[in-house]
DNA sequence: GTCGTATGCGCG
DNA sequence: AAAGCGCGCATACGAC
C-alpha cells in the first residue's frame, strides 16, 4: 500500500488550510498507472480517502469497464483538500492549486521513481495541471508526452467521472475507450507515430514515386484526402502507409499555382495513374471522390474505393460521432490536430503551405492507423457485412446521384418565387391590418407566439427591462444612441404590444422535454378548435347579453389570426427554403446523399435536403408546385418507383403477423382493414376520416407511441374522429388481440432492448443504445422497421447501379426518398429502365431465412418530378 | 461576428 | 406523469 503525504510547507499559507487531508493512495506498492482527479468531495473529506464518493464510484466502474484493475491504480487529486461547495473555480481553490503544486509534483516524482509513467487525467483541471492546454472535449483520447517535476510521463486526458455521472451517458463508450488506451500504453509502452512526409515534391520525384507505387506486385492501398478552396482542389494528400505520405499540390498560399508550365499536366497524369491503379482508402469517399471526378482526375468507373473509415465506424456504432478527429481519438495514436485548419477557404489560403499540407497528410496517414482496429471491431461486432455488403457498395451510386442532380426549370422557378413572395406579403399585410398584429411580430419567434397564444411574458423580458433602466443610471456611461439600445427598446415594445388571444379555454400546452410552452401547429390548432366551439356556443345563445357580442368578436379575431398564421407559416417556409437553389454549371441542383446520415441505415440528404420537399399530394397548396420545378434534360425523362406500404410490410414480415400478411396477400386496403379491426365496424362504415385515424394510430403505435399520446395528437389533426378516448383504448385492445404475433414482437423487442441495450435488425444492422430505458424501447421498435426497410431500398439502389452498368444503359440515378428511387434516362430507354428499376427493387430478401419480396409501383414523366404518372411495366 | 441550442416544420 | 421514430434547414436567441 502506498499513501503519499505532500509537503506541508505551503499548507499553512493555503486558503483551504486542510493540511492535505485526502492524500493520494494506491493499494499496491508499485501501481501500474496513475489516475488524477480534481479535488476531494464531501465524502472523501469525511473518510480521508480519494475517490470514495459517488463520482469516485463511477470512476472505478469506468476503470473496471476499461479492463483496468482498480487495485493496481494510484488515485490522486490536483489538490488534497476540499474546496468550499466543491467549486474548483473559486478563488480559494485556485489558490490551493498553486499552493499544492509542490506537493503535486513531489507525489508524481515519487511515483516515477517507482516506475509509474502513465497517467489518466480525469477532467480539464487535471489535464491543465499536467501542462496540457485546451478544452477536454477536444483533447480527450489523445496521448501526450509531458514533463512534470523533471520527469517524463505519458498522459491520456479524458472526461471526469462526475460528468458521465451527471447523465452524459452518450460519452460513456468514448470514456471507456480512452482509459483502455491508457492501460494499453501502461502495459505495452507508447510508440508515437512517425511522420515521413514529402510536402514539396518536384515533378521528377512525383513521377518516380508514382511509378514505384504503381508497379509494385501487390498494389499498395493509398489513403487519399483532399483540401479545397474557392471551388478548386488545392492539394491531394496520399499516404501509402501509416507513416509515409506525400502531397500532390495544385495551389499554394494565396491560390498561387504550384506547377510551372507543362508540369501541371504531368502531375495530373501521375494522380490519375495512382488513383486508377491502386486501391484507395478515404474518410468520406463520396465527398473526395466527387471532387476528384469533377476535376477530371479519375472516373467513377476507374477508381477502386476499397475502404472508407467513416462508413466503417458508422457500421460499428451508428450512435457515435463519426468525424475523423473523434475516430482517431478512439482508434488512433496521433494527438488531436484538427485545430490546425479551419474550414474557411480564406483562412486556409492564408496559411503557410507546409502547415496546410502537413495537416492534409496527417488526415491521410491516420486513415491507415485506424483501419486495422476498425476492421477488428467490424469483425467482433458482426457488422462486416453491413460495411462491405451495403455501405461501401452505396458509395458509387450515391456519388452518381450527386453528380447527376436535377435540372431546375428557371422560368417556372422565377414565377413560383414571385408568386410565393406576393402571397406572403398579402398574408402579412392582413395579419397587420385586419388582425391587429404588430408589424414587428415574428411568426418564427416562439417568444412572440407564446405571448400571443397564452399571454406569456418571456422570462428574459424582465432582464431586458432592467437593461434599459440601467441606461438611465448615472455613471454607467451607456449611450442611448446605439443600435443595441434601440433594439432593446423595440423588442420590449413589440412583445408588450402583442394583444393575447382570449378567451381560449385551451390549456397551455407544454413541451414535455424542455418544460417550455408549446407554440407549434398542434398547440395552435387546439386553440383554433376551442375558439370555434366557443363561438358556436355563443352564437347559439337564445338571449345573448351585450358582452356576448364582445366575446364573439374576440373569438372571431382568434380564428382569423390563427388561420392567417398558418398560411403565413406555410408560405414563409416555401419562400425561405425553396426560392433560392444553388445551381451547378449544368443548371442542375446537386443535393448530397449521406450514407452515414442516420442511425438506422437510411440515407440522409442535404444542400438541399431532397427528401423533404413538399409532396404533390395536395394540388391546392402552393407547395405542390415545388417538385414541378425540376425537369429532365432535353430528350430525357424521369422514371421513379416506390414501394407500397414498405414499413408496414416489413413489420408484418418480421413479426410474422398473419393478419397483416393476409391483407397484403389479398391486396386489400390495409388501412381500411386496420380501421375495421379497431372499430369493429363493417367496411361501408369506414369513412375517410376513420381510415385516416387508423393510419395515424397504426404508425404511432408501431413506433412505441402510447394510446393516450396518439389520441391527443389525433383529435387535433382529425377533429371529427368519431371515437372517444375510452373507445379508442378499447379499439387498441381489440387490435392487439387480433394480432398476437405483432403484440409478441413488440413485447419481445422491448424486453431484449432493455436487457442488452442493443438492437439488431433483420438486415443485420446494430445499434448500441445510449438513452434512457423509455427512449431506447421506442428507438428499437422504430429501428427494427425503418432499418430493414432502408436496406431493402439500399440494396435496390446498388442492384440498379450494377445492372445498369452491366447493360450499358445511359440511365442515371437521381434521388432516394427512403421508399422510392428516381432515375433519369433518355426517353428511348424508358421502357427498359422502368422494367429494370422494378426488377432491381423487387429483389428477394432472405434475411432470417424468410424469403420475401416487397412490391413497387412505377411512375414516369417527360415533364417534371411533380407530374409523375403511373406506368405499367410489361 | 460566430457558435450552440431551442423551436418549428417539411418529408418518409 | 407522460413521452411515436428517422432526418435537414430556417429562424431566434443567448453566450462567447
Amino acid at each position: 500500500m502506498l499513501r503519499v503525504t505532500r509537503t506541508k510547507s505551503l499548507c499553512k499559507q493555503c486558503a483551504l488550510n486542510g493540511c492535505n487531508k485526502v492524500r493520494g493512495l494506491s493499494e499496491v506498492d508499485k501501481p501500474s498507472l496513475i489516475v488524477i482527479g480534481e479535488a476531494p468531495g464531501a465524502e472523501e473529506d469525511i473518510k480521508g480517502k480519494p475517490f470514495v464518493g459517488p463520482a469516485g464510484g463511477w470512476g472505478k466502474y469506468g476503470l473496471r469497464e476499461s479492463g483496468i484493475n482498480v487495485n493496481s491504480a494510484h488515485f490522486m487529486n490536483v489538490i488534497n483538500c476540499r474546496p468550499p461547495s466543491n467549486d474548483i473555480a473559486s478563488l480559494d481553490a485556485l489558490d490551493a492549486i498553486e499552493k499544492c503544486r509542490p506537493g503535486f509534483e513531489q507525489e508524481l516524482r515519487e511515483l516515477h521513481t517507482r516506475g509509474v509513467e502513465t497517467i489518466i487525467a480525469w477532467g480539464a483541471t487535471a489535464m491543465h495541471a499536467l501542462g496540457i492546454e485546451g478544452p477536454i472535449g477536444k483533447n480527450r483520447g489523445s496521448v501526450y508526452e509531458v514533463k512534470v517535476a523533471g520527469k517524463d510521463f505519458i498522459v491520456v486526458p479524458t472526461f471526469h467521472p462526475s460528468y458521465i455521472m451527471r447523465g452524459m451517458k452518450k460519452e460513456e463508450p468514448t470514456w471507456f475507450n480512452d482509459m483502455a488506451k491508457a492501460l494499453d500504453i501502461a502495459t505495452h509502452g507508447w510508440h508515437p507515430p512517425k511522420e515521413n512526409f514529402q510536402l514539396f515534391p518536384s515533378i521528377e520525384w512525383l513521377e518516380k514515386e508514382t511509378k514505384r507505387l504503381c508497379s509494385m506486385k501487390k498494389k499498395p492501398q493509398l489513403a487519399v484526402d483532399i483540401e479545397t478552396a474557392f471551388g478548386q482542389i488545392v492539394v491531394v494528400g496520399i499516404a501509402s502507409s501509416s507513416e509515409d505520405a506525400f502531397s500532390v499540390p495544385f495551389f499554394g498560399k494565396g491560390m498561387i499555382s504550384y506547377w510551372k508550365n507543362g508540369d501541371f499536366g504531368r502531375a495530373r497524369s501521375c494522380l490519375s495513374r495512382l488513383l486508377s491503379t491502386c486501391p484507395t482508402l478515404f474518410q468520406n469517399a463520396p465527398f473526395d471522390v466527387s471532387w476528384l471526378v469533377r476535376a477530371g482526375f479519375v472516373t467513377l468507373d476507374a477508381i477502386d474505393i476499397r475502404d472508407d473509415i467513416l462508413l466503417a465506424h458508422h457500421a460499428i456504432h451508428p450512435e457515435l460521432p463519426h468525424n475523423l478527429g473523434y475516430i482517431v481519438s478512439v482508434y488512433g495514436a496521433t494527438p488531436y490536430w484538427k485545430d490546425i485548419v479551419v474550414s474557411n477557404p480564406k483562412t486556409l489560403m492564408a496559411m503557410e503551405d507546409a502547415d496546410v499540407r502537413t495537416y492534409n497528410l496527417r488526415d491521410a496517414v491516420v486513415l491507415h492507423q485506424v483501419k486495422p482496429p476498425l476492421l477488428d471491431d467490424l469483425h467482433s461486432t458482426g457488422t462486416e457485412h453491413i460495411y462491405r455488403g451495403i455501405s461501401m457498395k452505396l458509395v458509387k451510386p450515391v456519388i452518381e446521384m450527386e453528380l447527376t442532380g436535377m435540372k431546375l426549370d428557371k422560368k417556372r422557378h422565377k414565377s413560383f418565387a414571385v408568386k410565393v413572395k406576393r402571397e406572403l406579403a398579402k398574408t402579412e399585410k392582413k395579419l397587420h391590418s385586419v388582425a391587429g398584429i404588430p408589424k414587428d411580430f415574428s411568426v418564427s419567434s416562439p417568444l412572440h407566439m407564446a405571448r400571443l397564444l397564452y399571454g406569456k411574458i418571456p422570462d428574459s423580458l424582465e432582464q431586458k427591462k432592467a437593461d434599459i433602466a440601467s441606461y438611465d443610471d448615472e455613471g454607467t456611461r451607456k449611450r442611448k444612441d446605439t443600435k443595441k439600445y434601440r433594439e432593446l427598446v423595440d423588442y420590449v415594445k413589440t412583445v408588450e404590444s402583442i394583444e393575447p388571444l382570449q378567451p381560449t379555454r385551451a390549456a397551455v400546452q407544454k413541451n414535455w422535454k424542455t418544460g417550455g410552452v408549446s407554440t407549434d401547429e398542434m398547440a395552435r390548432t387546439s386553440i383554433y378548435l376551442a375558439s370555434k366551439t366557443m363561438l358556436r356556443e355563443v352564437k347559439a345563445l337564445v338571449r345573448p347579453k351585450p358582452f356576448h357580442a364582445e366575446k364573439a368578436k374576440r373569438l372571431e379575431r382568434n380564428i382569423r389570426i390563427l388561420e392567417l398564421i398558418d398560411s403565413f407559416q406555410e408560405l414563409n417556409k416555401l419562400s425561405t427554403t425553396y426560392t433560392n437553389f444553388r445551381l451547378g454549371e449544368d443548371g442542375h441542383v446537386h443535393p448530397r446523399f449521406v450514407i452515414t446520415g442516420t442511425k438506422t441505415g437510411r440515407l440522409s440528404s442535404r444542400e438541399p435536403n431532397w427528401q423533404n420537399l413538399p409532396s404533390a399530394d395536395d394540388e391546392d397548396k402552393l407547395g405542390a408546385e415545388v417538385r414541378k420545378l425540376f425537369i429532365p434534360d432535353p430528350g430525357w425523362c424521369f422514371v421513379g418507383a416506390d414501394y407500397s406500404n414498405l414499413e408496414l410490410r416489413v413489420l408484418s414480415w418480421d413479426s410474422d403477423d398473419k393478419m397483416l400478411q393476409t391483407w397484403f396477400a389479398e391486396g386489400v386496403d390495409v388501412h381500411t382493414r386496420i380501421a375495421m379491426s379497431l372499430t369493429g365496424w363493417p367496411e361501408d362504415k369506414i369513412t375517410k376520416t376513420v381510415r385516416k385515424g387508423a393510419k395515424t394510430y397504426k404508425f404511432g403505435r408501431n413506433y412505441g407511441g402510447s394510446v393516450e399520446g396518439i389520441y391527443r395528437r389525433l383529435v387535433v389533426r382529425i377533429p371529427d374522429f368519431p371515437l372517444s378516448l375510452a373507445e379508442f383504448r378499447e379499439a387498441d385492445r381489440r387490435h392487439f388481440e387480433l394480432m398476437p404475433a405483432y403484440a409478441k414482437w413488440q413485447a419481445k423487442t422491448r424486453e431484449v432492448t432493455l436487457k442488452t441495450r442493443t438492437c439488431v435488425t433483420a438486415s443485420g444492422r446494430k445499434r448500441f443504445f445510449l438513452g434512457t430505458d423509455e427512449e431506447i424501447q421506442r428507438e428499437a421498435l422504430d429501428t427494427r422497421i425503418q432499418g430493414p426497410a432502408g436496406d431493402v431500398k439500399n440494396i435496390a439502389l446498388i442492384k440498379f447501379y450494377e445492372e445498369r452498368n452491366r447493360l450499358g444503359l445511359k440511365a442515371k440515378l437521381v434521388s432516394d426518398l427512403h421508399d422510392a428511387i428516381y432515375v433519369t434516362c433518355p426517353k428511348t430507354e424508358k421502357k427498359k429502365v422502368a422494367r429494370l428499376l422494378k426488377e432491381c427493387m423487387e429483389h428477394e430478401v432472405k434475411w432470417w431465412k424468410k424469403p420475401v419480396i416487397f412490391p413497387v409501383e412505377v411512375a414516369v414523366s417527360d415533364r417534371s418530378w411533380g407530374e409523375m404518372v403511373e406506368y405499367e411495366v410489361k
